[in-house]
DNA sequence: TAGTTACTAGACCGGTCGTCATAGTTTGCG
DNA sequence: CGCAAACTATGACGACCGGTCTAGTAACTA
């Protein structure tokens, strides 16, 4: 089926955007239909689940942007250390610029709906569940083993993911520094 | 000023628990004064500041319960070590025993509000913040500098939030025995 | 009994999500 | 070209629930 109008895509934009920074309760249809600049009839034709719906497909596309950011980061680091160390820069920047509203753009979505929404929910651990695998992946190439790989990846992402929160409620960015060189000298020494 | 009924404990207590499990924009007012068992007039007169007053002292009230525990369970701990897994233990039971409900009772509400009313994000951050300091006194007294101290309690914080983060997303607690073995590792080290 | 304080009931209005009947536009086909 | 079928857009509508507040009742005090 081709598509012939792109109001699917910015609906969809619009949701990962205000989601995002807001959460799924805190954020109504009618804001979301007014950025999105699409009318009401048109979200429930192009996602007839509604707000459940879109919400779970604006995570996924939410992650998987966040997903090619993190290899391209990875990627272009000298060493395993530096290239957790940039993904921690890159998202605490990120909090900073957007005045500490963008954070983990799952996790407040996360909290809020896990326990109503599974297909949300389902949405959110996929989405962790492809960064960990982008991010294990890359330690194992660096040379550690599948299980050591999959433990500490588990660790950064755990520590990244609370020091988002705690910086955020915060509003200052010390927490994620502090994890930036926990990490670097965690993975220094496991790498080598 | 004599209470004469216990009204407004129980809806302070309503309001944590609800909070807790929910987050803020997903717990209405009718839900929050029918668990009560509280009028809804009532809750203006105990809350002139309405839902948001009552969510922020629900927050401390929250807060300042789960620091007792921790004091506890580290005093409790032969060592710095087995102190903090403890923590990580008990709270991976919660989550356990409440179905995947009941993860860090600030969390939730801090993502959910933190950019949307000052009076609530200040409420979490001084939860986090009197977690932060019972934590860092213990290591101080197992031996650490205080600046070594405050880093690492940072470091074991975000875990175990990013851990329950995950958990609850995941339904699985195998983050937070990741975790926890982790923060073993690393507290022996420093701690020795 | 009059006055003051503690508390409650429920009306209020704006906003919530979701539905629908209707209209317009594009495409494929004869 | 002409027409039908499929696709997409529209916004009024409804049932309901959100948080707030005023007007009121009950209980204690002097």
């Amino acid at each position: 089926m081709v598509r012939r109008t792109d109001t699917r895509q910015r609906m969809l934009d619009a949701a990962a955007e205000l989601f995002h920074t807001q959460g799924y309760h805190a954020t109504g249809l009618n804001q979301l239909i007014s950025v999105g600049g699409a009318p009401k009839g048109s979200l429930y034709f192009h996602f007839p689940g509604g707000k459940e719906q879109l919400a779970a497909e604006a995570i996924a596309v939410s992650s998987a942007q966040l997903c090619e950011v993190l290899k391209k980061l990875v990627a272009d680091a000298p060493n395993a250390a530096s290239g957790i160390e940039a993904v921690v820069n890159a998202l605490a920047q990120s909090l900073l610029d957007s005045d500490f509203q963008r954070g983990c753009p799952l996790a407040t979505v996360a909290l809020d709906v896990a326990s109503e929404s599974e297909l949300i929910r389902r949405s959110c651990a996929d989405g962790y569940g492809s960064w960990h695998d982008a991010l294990a992946d890359y330690l194992v190439r660096q040379g550690l083993s599948t299980e050591r790989a999959a433990d500490l990846t588990t660790v950064v992402l755990a520590s990244i993911e609370g020091g988002l929160l705690l910086a955020k409620t915060k509003k200052d960015i010390a927490p994620l520094r502090a994890i930036a060189v926990h990490l670097r000298t965690t993975i220094e020494r496991e790498v080598g």
